[in-house]
DNA sequence: AGCAAAATCACCCGAAAGTATGAAGACAAA
DNA sequence: TTTGTCTTCATACTTTCGGGTGATTTTGCT
């Protein structure tokens, strides 16, 4: 503001320099504080950001010597004993024969496999089976 | 410019108005470029876009080209539309999604797959997908 | 055309699965 | 010791599945 005003008077004191010829002076002045509000704007307005978000497919093989993962067992936050019901539910197992054949009960199983598809983000027990062998939890 | 020139001309014409305010009229126009190239740079600059990739992960089926075995579905007396249904099943659908899928109702779904639990020996549908997968019915 | 298999759909009912919530003991880490 | 996770179990409720039965329509084949 300091250095307009500054500016301003310079301008002004020699005024009469380009008096006959004020067309040229009152451009002058349009163009230069054209100028400045350009600068302005570029220097003190956030730049515009235009996102662009793409989508890059990247193709993982499965390992074919089916290793079971257990990176992303720990990184889904399965417990043994979830995996214990995975494991029985994926041959195809009812929730009563998984109680019966790890000695727990019934609602313990329902428990658990509540959490499993939490962890897994499914909806059913067939779709946990179908993503756990997807994703090498299980064999 | 067109329009700018028409500008100046009109400021021109009333110079006299404001001749003895001289600086009043030289900030008007200095305030009015301004706030045009502040208005020209918001406008007309390009904004910057930022691409960012973002990695989906696809998983592929690595199991070796196992072939379909036609003949355990023909022994077992699959029909086609059973199999569909076991398709679906096997990608952890429910029959309700079944039945969408298919555009049929969902009691039509349920017959088929009782036929199929009968076909294959098995009381649910996890068993009927682990046994279809171990015979090569479906992949 | 006529028959048989396949496909479609409906209704009922019980079983199984799944959700929500709460709670208590075990055990390891901070 | 406290904190947090895991495991266990329960109760209540909703949804989905599966079995049984029967019926109509389509379709393929002779």
């Amino acid at each position: 503001m300091a250095l307009v005003l500054f500016l301003l008077q310079w301008l002004e004191a020699h005024f009469i320099v380009f008096n006959y010829r004020l067309d040229f002076f009152i451009g002058s002045i349009a163009i230069v504080f054209t100028v400045l509000g350009i600068w302005l704007a570029l220097k003190l307005v956030k730049p515009k950001v235009e996102t662009r978000i793409i989508e890059k497919e990247i193709y993982i093989e499965s390992t074919p010597p089916t290793a079971i993962n257990q990176t992303e067992i720990a990184n889904l936050g399965i417990s043994k004993r979830e995996l214990d019901v995975l494991q029985l539910m994926a041959t195809g197992l009812s929730n009563e024969e998984i109680a019966e054949q790890l000695f727990i009960s019934l609602n313990t199983v329902k428990t658990h496999s509540s959490n499993i598809f939490l962890k897994l983000e499914v909806k059913r027990r067939t779709q946990a089976v179908e993503k756990a062998k997807r994703l090498n939890i299980i064999n």
